[in-house]
RNA sequence: GGUCCCAUAGCUCAGCUGGAUAGAGCGCUACCCUCCGAAGGUAGAGGCCGCACGUUCGAAUCGUGCUGGGACCGCCA
């Protein structure tokens, strides 16, 4: 149920019924025309531009299709007024049984009031979070975990097939960097002094894992060279470090549909099939690469590497996907690992990266290009850092000094759902402060608590008219009759609910589940505004004398519980049914 | 030098893939309230949407060129 797309449909048969009139010309594109709420009230319920996206394509007056379209309007029983304005806008009025239906829709439909089918069905695969397994995840990696899950959910929620796959850099150097590591806590464990040589990991995370190699190995890995024992330790490190990850992943709430592990191409001639399909296309090719400039590299000397023609599908430079040396360089696992996404046949993949990797979106868009003949988009979510603060101080990390703030630090003090819902209220690529002291606070300032309050609210009004014997189950509700609501505050509420379906279209079709918290805001504030008009207005309190206008008022107030609640959803927050 | 991102009220930011007189919160000013429908309320002031061209009925939004800030820039991932 979207109004405002039923409202589009019947603009759209407008415009053919005056084609078939002879009025306007056939042929005509009506992807253009839009129906939205207009900025301004008093300009009715919704507007559109139809008549000004057709006047060109028509070679008629903007007015003149308006007025033509006006009348056609004003004979569908939906339509309680048609407005011809500006330069041609046409502002509608609709009949108040229409906002009863949002009501009614949300209460019978509860949180599926908003769901559409707008995904049709389609396999989208969202890659995020992708840390690498050397140690638990940090702030860095909360943000880009919360926008992943928060997106599955939208997409999810929008009628698309949604697969969550977290891609482990488990075959490069770091995981040998890794190995050493932990081999020095191993022997740590024995009473040893550890030597934690410049470059490698001094985490007291790796304690543990020296331990359990302890008990795994005994002592005969010790005085052994690192030929012997670097593979297991490396493969029993990593593991340990996933399920370490895992773990933090749940206390986010995070649940991976798929882990794929870089590793695991190798030996298996995935990456060698890969390159090759790219070779067949005449994408592959040795030469010698131009230095970067302006940047001065000291040790720069020419060498024939193998590259990609990544030119030939928008990247700016050819990149290499083997290193002189004959290696593989980091890329070729990467294309090879995207490969297998087209070839598991998603029609849609969506990368959610670190912004430090933004000189990497091109080169990998133009491998997937290639790779699926250019029918497999990928969309890739850049996600800026977050400041964190502590009482407004900046709150300074730093790896060395050991005062890196992991996930599980930023959870046990802010909760997984304030977590989570602050990392939403700002649109990817743009930085985030995340206060401690903040997002704790119980006041306006604070979005998430402003949130939960509106919803509490709800439930309270639920509970109080229970207690004093009014029915007001949803049933009964959605049968209550909300013509008995004429304040203009009320109609507004409902109006509200209305765009509710049409938001997370917009959403979902952006890719920005950001969307989803600042509508929800915007709806408490509402609420909130409403329930205060109550304070001064009895009129408007949502229990009554009378029992009928106390459900068509309790009716909104549960209506707007259920999208908060719907809303909540989406962004993986629990809702509260009472502040404590 | 190149690529990507950002620039909107004093501050922090929204802004519907191009719509009408550009919005919210904080802060500020003035009133009201201190009632568990509690964890404040109402109203007001405040704008060259970084700058300049361009595209068209119409631009904060799209294009080009600047300015300022950030990230990244063979063989590390």
């Amino acid at each position: 149920m979207n109004l405002f797309a039923d409202i589009r449909s019947l603009v759209v048969a407008a415009v053919a019924d005056l084609v078939a009139a002879g009025v306007l010309p056939g042929g005509l594109d009506t992807a253009a025309i839009t129906v939205e709420p207009p900025r301004e009230a008093s300009h009715g319920d919704m507007a559109t531009n139809a008549a000004m996206v057709l006047a060109k394509p028509a070679s008629l007056a903007p007015r003149v299709i308006a007025d033509a379209l006006a009348t056609r309007l004003r004979t569908d029983p939906r339509v309680a007024r048609v407005d011809v304005a500006g330069p041609g806008f046409l502002n509608l009025s609709l009949t108040p049984d229409l906002w009863q239906g949002v009501v009614k829709a949300a209460l019978t439909m509860g949180t599926e009031y908003g769901k559409s089918s707008l995904g049709a069905g389609q396999k989208v695969n969202v890659e995020f979070v992708s840390a690498n397994p050397t140690g638990p995840m940090h702030v860095g990696h909360v943000r880009g975990a919360v926008v992943g899950d928060a997106l599955a959910r939208l997409l999810a929620y929008s009628g698309w097939n949604v697969t969550r796959e977290y891609y482990i850099n488990d075959g490069g150097a770091q995981v040998d960097v890794l190995a050493r590591s932990a081999y020095e806590r191993y022997r740590e464990a024995h009473g040893l002094d550890p030597e934690i040589a410049e470059g490698l990991y001094p985490g007291d995370y790796l304690i543990p894992v020296g331990q359990a190699m302890k008990d795994k190995w005994g002592a005969t890995l010790l005085d052994q060279p690192e030929s012997v024992w670097l593979l297991d330790v490396r493969e029993f490190a990593t593991r340990m470090m996933m399920d370490e990850i895992r773990g933090d992943l749940a206390m986010l709430g995070v649940q991976m549909d798929v882990f794929s592990s870089e590793k695991a191409l190798y030996g298996t001639g995935k990456i060698e099939a890969a390159i090759q399909t790219l070779r067949d296309m005449g994408l592959i090719y040795e030469g010698t690469l131009e230095p970067p400039k302006g940047k001065t590299l000291d040790d720069w000397e020419p060498r024939v590497q193998t590259l990609f023609r990544s030119t030939a599908h928008g990247d700016d430079v050819d990149r290499p996907v083997m290193k002189s040396d004959g290696g593989w360089t980091y890329f070729a696992p990467d294309i090879a690992y995207h490969f297998d996404k087209v070839q598991r046949g998603f029609d849609q993949l969506i990368d959610i990266l670190g912004a430090d990797h933004g000189g990497y979106v091109k080169r990998m868009k133009a491998a997937v290009s290639a790779l699926s003949g250019g029918r497999v988009p990928l969309d890739i979510k850049l996600v800026q850092l977050v400041k964190l603060f502590k009482n407004g101080e900046p709150f300074k990390m730093s790896k060395r000094a050991g005062t890196f703030v992991t996930l599980r630090d930023v959870v046990e003090q802010a909760g997984a759902d304030v977590t989570r819902f602050m990392m939403l209220t700002r649109k990817n690529d743009v930085a985030l402060d995340f206060d401690f002291a903040k997002v704790l606070e119980q006041s306006k300032d604070n979005p998430v608590f402003y949130v939960q309050y509106a919803n509490a609210r709800v439930n309270s009004v639920l509970r109080k008219a229970r207690d004093a014997g009014v029915a007001c189950d949803d049933a009964t509700l959605a049968a209550a009759d909300l013509g008995k609501l004429g304040h203009e505050a009320e109609l507004a509420m409902a109006r509200k609910l209305a765009e509710w379906p049409r938001l997370v279209e917009i959403a979902a079709r952006a890719n920005e589940p950001h969307r989803v918290a600042f509508y929800l805001f915007e709806l408490a504030s509402d609420f909130h505004g409403l329930w205060n008009k109550g304070n001064d207005e009895a009129s408007l309190r949502f229990l009554q004398e009378d029992t009928a206008i106390s459900q068509s008022k309790i009716a909104l107030a549960r209506a707007t519980g259920v999208v908060i609640c719907a809303g909540l959803g989406i962004l993986g927050v629990t809702p509260v049914e009472e502040m404590r």
